[in-house]
DNA sequence: AGGAAGATGTATCAATTGTTACAAAACAAT
DNA sequence: ATTGTTTTGTAACAATTGATACATCTTCCT
């Protein structure tokens, strides 16, 4: 038996009745396959034919290098799906083998199933396209990032696109690590970088909030990048 | 009138016939704008609420930096569709500025149109999926490049990538220039490290043949960066 | 063969960033 | 208020890379 009340927590059903779920569950074809520790679900490489769902237990996904050596990218719990970026696409593909780090549970449909789903249900649709939308576009962000070389290029245009053209002043969302994460650079390399432009007068920071003291100077770091 | 002869040709309406595509136009709502030289579609930043495409002549994306300069990103014509990669998700505002280059039409409807079109066209939907997806993947291999933080990091998965499995040597196409321009980084900083590479054992240069001697310490020069 | 142009190897120094460590500050919870 | 936790500021030093310059090696042309 399914546990429908588990999946509408699952991003794909988020938003979605209990009832609703099990409704659309009954007009779709679906296996419920069973893993022990250490079994491999998915080898990298392997077509994404289906849509997997983790009901219950965990998994990690591994990558296996030149070398064989083996390297833990991340671990999935119910109610997770796996690998839901690459159902479609060109390169539809498995980025990671798949092990079972427990008993397993875990719910496989055809994407072909799944598309019924997604045709049946706008909100699941919605769900879906938001999620891999946002996923495309928190890569595009990061590239752009990255495409500046400096931290303080990178930092000057983060804070000159958040705040805009009218604004002189951006109240920070993220922690430090975050944005230093964002940029991919250090925490104390940001801070550092934080520190110097304040007292360089470009910008001045008081708790999570920072003033732009000199726009055109700030642009200018930007065109230097 | 639209031509729906035109429009088949269109990414999203891809290996559908004309006469389906009228008949599922009968269905929604939609809107055909006109637009002459050099007037502006859509202003960077605006959220995306509508799927837009080019019926007739090129718009083209521009960004505006912060000191004012104008860069052009790209050219799109007839009948391509505008920032379909911003229709959904958290940040689905127009990254550029869109502005006609010539007397342009403009097909334009609401982002909840297009849904219904989604669940209409299961072939709709698959071609949106796919693309959407595959622009996920490339820039999400993009970014696995780039993220590497040393120039050793980037060289050795360079070499690696371009050898594979079977092979334990590679066949340089590019000078050393264009590699360094790959890897953003300047030429002298990479023919160091190719020099230092080769001093320690890991690989042997001989013009423009690499040999890779030692996979498994270039392995390990990934994992750490 | 000779010479010019381009590509590569190498050296030196400066600039930037990473690493590590620790203190101060802000925050949350009791 | 007080404690414990997270976040932020800062410092010293190491490692990496950029900038610049120049010698050497290739290639290609005549």
């Amino acid at each position: 038996m399914i546990n429908y009340q588990l999946l509408t927590q699952c991003p794909i059903f988020m938003g979605i009745t209990e009832n609703e779920v099990e409704d659309l569950f009954k007009k779709i074809h679906f296996q419920i396959k069973s893993f022990s520790k250490d079994e491999i679900v998915v080898v990298a490489g392997e077509p994404v034919l289906n849509l997997n769902i983790v009901l219950s237990g965990s998994v990690r996904g591994e990558m296996i290098d030149y070398s064989g050596k083996i390297i833990k990218i991340e671990d999935i719990e119910a109610p997770k799906p796996l690998a839901t970026a690459f159902l479609f696409g060109k390169e539809n593909k498995f980025p990671v083998t798949v092990t079972a780090n427990n008993d397993v549970k875990i719910l496989t449909m055809p994407v072909s199933e799944f598309l019924k789903l997604l045709q049946l249900s706008s909100q699941i649709l919605k769900n879906y396209l938001n999620s891999i939308s946002s996923r495309a576009q928190f890569l595009s962000q990061k590239l752009h990032f990255l495409s500046f070389k400096t931290i303080r290029g990178k930092v000057a245009h983060y804070l000159l696109q958040q705040a805009g053209e009218k604004f002189h002043s951006v109240e920070l969302k993220n922690t430090q690590q975050q944005l230093a994460d964002l940029f991919g650079v250090t925490r104390p390399s940001l801070a550092r970088v934080f520190g110097e432009m304040q007292k360089e007068g470009l910008i001045s920071i008081n708790n999570k909030t920072v003033t732009l003291l000199d726009k055109k100077a700030l642009n200018e770091l930007i065109n230097n990048a």
